[in-house]
DNA sequence: ATTAGCACTCGGCATCATTGAGTGCTAATT
DNA sequence: AATTAGCACTCAATGATGCCGAGTGCTAAT
């Protein structure tokens, strides 16, 4: 790639924040004035021409201001980014927002998410650490009346499911000794994805004892496992992106795309970055061409991953976003991690 | 109210049905050639005429067709529609979407407001049953390692909350027991609303014990009482509003509006009927001026309410959706009072 | 009370001219 | 060789104009 001089990159970054400003193709003599640099708009245009020669910039049409590339943009986030740390003031917001849910794996992640789109002004979305390593933990069967039970359900990763669970046959001791018989033997320690009706049926024949009363027992833990397991993603702030003008009637179209799980899924399946930035048409999804997509890792102790980032116009504050999703997964990592040792 | 004769009601009742279904003001003509009335369209004319006069409908400029206006949209809902039960595919789709989570109140919760809002193209709401009446039934404390513990709580309605807590001393036994002692005493049995920090601080204080080490779990109670009181309502489908044409930019001001939760709250807190229809500006927020809300209460053994409901354009298929809600609330009542009993 | 007939209204659409921001090019300057 | 001043040119945006036609309101006849 031919290197660009140093004029041309401060031409090209100008561009890119101005336009990120204020959403309008931006001119030559605009440009003068907003970086102070001692040329005449006439060089500049010259520049500016080769920029788009060069694929850097994209004029709408021939009589207007210059608009960044996917390529610009892409340059601009690899090279000419100034700030790659949080500035204080976003800093200060995501502790704030997070605080309160220290504690808790789940709630945090949820609000990680609540508190990334408030910040970004884009969608967020979210996911708990886990995956193919998530292993069950522990399984609670508390009584609650004859006939129903309640079953909790918590991963090495710290998620905890509930829920309800109504029984055919009276709940007798004898019947809870039973169960935790089986979960001992069939799924304690096992990865939640691998908990399916057919593996507990079998553990379940070989324990003597009322199978039949133990079916719905078996089907909601399943159940649980399952839904754990595939640990949805969550989407926060998908309002926002009705906000910003470039979506236009396509912001429907793009809603209707993050609400469906499978593509959110493969979006958020990162490669082995720590950061992952995919501008426009980096994305796979033709839904996403006019969209950025933000996200980063954070681990939890040991190797399982969650996922955080952010989803809006191609036209977002790279420079205010990037460092603030940066710095939320890594808190993120450690809060969790933290409420998880021993 | 000066009453309608036949003809005038037929002709408004077509106008609100031709509308709802097109989209588009309907004229004399077209009116005439969907409903088969035997009178020429000049006669047709006089009746919308008199109709515009008496406030039922509007015309958007001259030379255009009739608009129901918002006391059409009444005067049909409350005397003209046709059917006031469901129909066997709408009653089938609910039955289906629902089944697979008929055993847990919260989950049923969720997936009703999912099923009503792919069925009425929708946004909908729904909220857990509780209230005031709401009472804590269960507490349970689970270690899991030394430093953290899992705390699970149920309600009287079924709603389960969890969460993890960790402790800057170590789960000591004597402590767990000290925490069932407080909890047997200041919260079981209590409403949900009523339990604060201050509240069990002075029950705390009576038992002996390393009341300093009780405190994370005791504001975790706290948190999860409080969470569980103000049962958050959830809101699905709201992308489902962008299709609709009527919004066109006040979409967004729309969606901005129902991620709130205090005036959808307000909006839920509907009077002594069992199912409250709210027409355009007979909401009392600006923002739903242009939106219908059909919202029906169930109720859970016992007098503990919660709320399931749609909000959509006034232009909405009152015919289908009004039995459909009603039907849902009664169903997810049923089940859930079903769910509880011992 | 209903209907046929007809003039009238007015939004929607296409056409056309105007405007102005911004460019690209050329020739002069450093 | 790079920069700059000057100027003609381009093209979206804006607004004026005219036409079309669906649909009405009114009047007179049935």
């Amino acid at each position: 790639m031919a290197e660009l001089n140093e004029r041309k990159k401060q031409i090209l970054a100008a561009v890119v924040e101005q336009f990120i400003k204020t959403g309008e193709p931006v001119g030559s003599k605009e440009l003068i004035a907003c970086t102070g640099l001692k040329v005449s708009s006439a060089t500049v245009r010259n520049d500016m021409s080769e920029l788009v020669a060069l694929g850097y910039l994209e004029q709408p049409h021939t009589s207007a201001g210059r608009v960044p590339s996917q390529k610009g943009y892409r340059y601009y986030v690899d090279h000419l980014m100034k700030s790659r740390e949080i500035d204080e003031l976003n800093r200060r917001l995501i502790d704030a927002g997070i605080s309160s849910a220290a504690g808790d794996p789940e709630r945090l992640i949820t609000r990680a998410g609540e508190v990334l789109a408030d910040l970004t002004k884009c969608a967020s979305i979210s996911k708990a650490p886990g995956g193919d390593s998530m292993l069950i933990r522990k399984i609670e069967l508390v009584p609650i009346g004859i006939h129903t039970a309640m079953l909790v359900l918590l991963t090495s990763n710290g998620i905890l499911k509930s829920r309800l669970c109504r029984l055919d046959a009276p709940l007798t001791s004898k019947l809870c000794e039973e169960f935790y018989n089986i979960v001992q033997a069939a799924i304690l320690g096992k990865p939640a994805s691998e908990i399916n009706v057919a593996s507990m049926q079998t553990v379940a024949a070989s324990v003597d004892g009322d199978s039949f009363a133990m079916l719905p027992l078996m089907a909601a833990v399943c159940e649980l496992a399952r839904s754990t397991a595939q640990s949805r993603i969550l989407l926060g702030g998908s309002s926002n992106l009705l906000g910003h003008k470039e979506y236009g009637a396509s912001a429907a179209e793009l809603l209707e795309f993050l609400n469906k799980s499978e593509p959110i899924t493969e979006v958020m399946r990162g490669g082995t970055r720590p950061i992952e930035i995919r501008i426009g048409r980096e994305n796979l999804y033709r839904q996403l061409e006019n969209s950025s997509v933000i996200v980063a890792k954070y681990s939890v102790s040991g190797d399982d991953t969650g996922t955080i980032g952010v989803i809006g116009p191609t036209r977002m504050d790279y420079e205010r976003i990037i460092p603030s999703v940066r710095y939320l997964t890594d808190l993120v990592g450690r809060l969790i991690t933290q409420a998880l040792e021993e």
